[in-house]
DNA sequence: TTACGATTTGTTGCATGCAAGAAATGCTAG
DNA sequence: CTAGCATTTCTTGCATGCAACAAATCGTAA
């Protein structure tokens, strides 16, 4: 166990692989689906690479919630459970209440700004009944949100929980929306007049109240979803 | 990539190699410290297998942000930065305060007896002036409250974290507890009052006001320990 | 037809060899 | 003595081979 020099860990870690990235992608988009098989030899030969790398990727997408890895046996795409998802989403309230509280703190920065024009843009894309602008430019609110709180540990935690979400959210999305449309985008402008006052407690206040009211109607979605497509 | 069975997850995935819960003891116990080299190579010796079960372990604990793994030089043991310590202390805030709010809502649980034994353990623990044995039920403290919330994804990203906070932890506060040793003890107190009356949002403001005052206390205690043996 | 056992197939786990590159070392010239 | 360059050493990255095991398949007997 010799010592050495680099102590100073620098600003950041080195990226990750664009194999692990494209892996990742496959799954939170849904182009491998729950149950799927996740064969080391067949993406070896798809990726052309050999096994090691492949192997190292899936490792981490294990860890990631995102595949399960039975020895000997495959590596297989990940459901989560009803229970899991409802854990999550409670994590979900956690995180973004804090990001919208530390936001508040920060005053006048970028994101702020985004934040403002994403609610101008979401509203001219209800008045026009574009559901799917919509469903981006609420995706986009909340990662802007989460950004602006300008804590790296805080996004990869983020990050990490959206992974797992993801794919249950794109299924979800859809059907949860028509009813909340509006009371979301009221919401949204509430979360921006509190920031922008610079009131901490409200703003996370104001925000788990969004993310709760949200979650409930998402899961309803999930749950009526999952009835009519079991495992 | 074909279709399978198994899409149903377990209650629980695998656990995991004891090669990498070794790993991470040494790190998190600062038995290696940082800055240190890991090789691969000897550590494959150490443990008696190849290089390549190591490196799956390595490869992980760079996702848990406990090593750095720099191509073709080598993989070191990480020090935080001090942001980063600042970040995640609020991310144990968000992550307490939520256990504290679930867990006073589930009522009557064995972790709430263990939580009051604990209280009355650390009053023992204050009139001896027994430090080592308080340190170890503050931690205890924390974890049961944790444990408590009933919520595996909430623990898995509460490990994650305090995995990273740990030997930090244990390097500063010893320090840091003295001072505010009775204070803990009355808050401790305050938390099982308001959970024990089922009453959420109070043990969650309880804890998280709890929480950021150890957390002033440990960062205050850090600043001071790395001017004086700078990283 | 059905139940059951042997075999075949498919998968991951691990060991090992080699190459690429970074860093330390030593050597040489001034 | 110092600076700079060549060399050596040490490290990880990747490819590949083989073993262990699970599961599916096929054949056979009742």
């Amino acid at each position: 166990m010799q010592e050495s020099s680099p102590v100073g860990s620098k600003t950041t870690s080195a990226p990750e692989t664009p194999l692990l990235a494209r892996l990742r992608q496959m799954i939170v988009t849904g182009v491998v689906q729950p149950g799927d098989l996740l064969a080391e030899t067949a993406l070896a030969q798809d990726f052309e690479v050999s096994r090691t790398p492949i192997r190292e990727a899936l490792k981490q997408l294990e860890r990631e919630g995102l595949v399960e890895v039975r020895a000997r046996v495959g590596t297989f795409v990940r459901k989560p459970t009803q229970r899991e998802i409802h854990e999550m989403f409670s994590l979900k309230e956690a995180f973004e209440g804090l990001a919208a509280g530390l936001l508040a703190r920060r005053g006048e920065v970028p994101e702020l700004e985004q934040l403002k024009e994403n609610v101008a843009r979401s509203r001219q894309a209800v008045e026009r009944g574009d559901a799917e602008l919509y469903s981006h430019l609420v995706h986009e609110f909340h990662s802007t949100l989460v950004a602006g709180a300008d804590s790296r540990k805080l996004s990869e935690h983020y990050d990490l929980l959206m992974n797992q979400l993801a794919y249950h959210r794109i299924v979800s999305q859809t059907l949860s929306l028509p009813g909340r449309l509006q009371n979301s985008q009221d919401e949204h402008q509430a979360i921006i007049d509190a920031i922008s006052s610079k009131d901490p407690l409200t703003a996370e206040l104001v925000m788990r109240r969004h993310v709760n009211a949200s979650s409930q109607s998402a899961a309803l979605a999930a749950l009526k979803e999952d009835e009519e497509h079991p495992g």
